[in-house]
DNA sequence: CCTCAATAGTTGATGATATGAAGTAATCGT
DNA sequence: ACGATTACTTCATATCATCAACTATTGAGG
């Protein structure tokens, strides 16, 4: 198995013990800021009909809220409540915590990954 | 946007314009040799009734067949056919291709980053 | 040799995710 | 003022994921 899908298993299983989905963990940490909706079908590259769904199933979590932008009335904004920011602490914790980045690697060895994904992203 | 975002929105932009859906292209990847259902659940990190949607919808795309394994019948093997072989291996040109890691790393920047990344394999 | 626990895969129900088309509401440029 | 464009929603459809219950098969142990 190679790293790529031991990472997704990883990051399933750590957003499966947050009560959550790979996207609808995915989507959490995407949301330090509010961003609009449009914002986050693109971070998450799908089209704005599945946002409009995954936006219903994070409000029914109680995770966030719909807001809307108040210059321009054609947007919303999601916004994590209280308990969506705290979820979302625990669940970027919980990675790091759990993380074959941690368990396996120098610091030093993590500061140069860091520099070769860095170069990737351009 | 993070690394891991814009690797699985490349991989979903290639796997779509082979006409397979993110699952059915890591999957045709996987099968390098053919393997049991249960190994397939196993390296696709879902349970075994989703192997059965999965494997009926790639027998129907004409990618794989169902092959029972002569010495235990309580096991079938997934096979790729001619047609699933040449598909993978132009799924996986294309990934190599188009790749970020091609684009934007020296061959001995590549060589290091695989060092650190089976490293975290153990 | 027989029984039973374990394994492999299937079926069916359910919910999540993804696409695409068509729609409504709002914005902005001409 | 109007039309093109944008943002989001609705709806239909397909894929994917889990879970429970099932059938068929294997193999260990008595």
């Amino acid at each position: 198995m190679g790293v790529s899908e031991q990472l997704r298993a990883d990051f399933d299983t750590v957003a499966g013990q947050h009560g959550l989905t790979d996207l609808q963990a995915r989507t959490l940490l995407t949301l330090a800021e509010p961003q609009s909706m449009s914002e986050v079908a693109g971070a998450m590259t799908c089209g704005p009909s599945n946002v409009t769904g995954l936006a219903d199933r994070l409000e029914r979590l109680g995770l966030i809220v719909r807001v809307p932008d108040p210059r321009d009335r054609r947007v919303t904004l999601l916004e994590l409540t209280d308990e969506g920011r705290r979820r979302r602490e625990r669940l970027a914790e919980a990675l790091v915590e759990g993380s074959m980045l941690v368990a396996r690697l120098t610091p030093s060895e993590r500061g140069q990954l860091k520099g070769l994904l860095d170069k990737l992203l351009g």
